[in-house]
DNA sequence: TGCCAGGCCCTCTTTAGGGCCTT
């Protein structure tokens, strides 16, 4: 099994993360789905500092239900710009830039499949914000980016399954997780590999995840 | 015609099954 996260390092300063979004024409690239939409915002010390959006054409059929999910449809497509063009472009913004998604196994499977058909790779790890919900918030009634936003109080556009807007609500969240992690174990700051730790520690072994990670702090 | 993923996680578990989460 291949962690999402494994030999991640990152210098001990200010961190910038590249939270993704992708929307897409099914749940599988290795079914034939592809991306149809792809937003990336930047957050660093706690704020959004940069953004990228755009749709994208694979050349492929959008379904009546991608087409009612998202609101994407297939003439939206057909305008945009192609898939090689869009996936390089958001290559080069995010760079090395450590990547978090929520329910992140979903978009690394199409980041990785998108940026193979322009032989491209990626060189960072993503960490998945649903991850670190499930251990910091058992308690909200699931854990759906939606459910999160509100169970929270979070910045909510009132759009959703659009790219940006998944993406600018997986960025509050990941910014409210940091805070709620160093409020609650007492930590000064909070990095990707943090984030990777905890996603990966068993829920019943969170209190000792976090008294390691206070030590290393 | 109908269906199609997959990794994680919990429990009524571990010789397994099913729910969650993403589009």
């Amino acid at each position: 099994m291949t962690s999402t996260c494994e030999n991640q390092t990152v210098p001990l300063n200010m961190e910038t993360l590249a939270v993704i979004d992708f929307e897409t024409t099914g749940l599988s690239p290795a079914m034939g789905a592809r991306a149809t939409e792809i937003a990336v915002v930047l957050i660093r010390g706690g704020v959004i500092v940069d953004r990228y959006q755009s749709l994208m054409n694979a050349g492929v059929y959008v379904s009546g239900f991608i087409e009612q999910l998202t609101g994407i449809s297939n003439a939206m497509v057909r305008n945009a710009p192609s898939a090689a063009e869009v996936m390089a472009a958001a290559a080069d913004f995010i760079g090395d830039t450590p990547m978090v998604a929520h329910n992140a196994s979903f978009d690394r499977k199409f980041w990785d499949a998108e940026l193979g058909r322009i032989q491209r790779r990626r060189s960072q790890n993503f960490a998945c914000s649903m991850k670190v919900a499930r251990r910091l918030f058992p308690e909200s009634p699931n854990h759906k980016l939606g459910t999160l936003v509100q169970y929270l109080g979070l910045p909510d556009s009132g759009v959703h399954h659009r790219a940006m807007a998944d993406a600018e609500m997986t960025a509050y969240l990941v910014v409210r997780m940091q805070a709620e992690l160093m409020q609650r174990f007492g930590l000064n700051h909070v990095l990707h590999k943090h984030l990777c730790t905890i996603q990966s520690a068993s829920s019943v072994k969170l209190e000792a995840t976090m008294k390691r990670l206070q030590k290393a702090i």
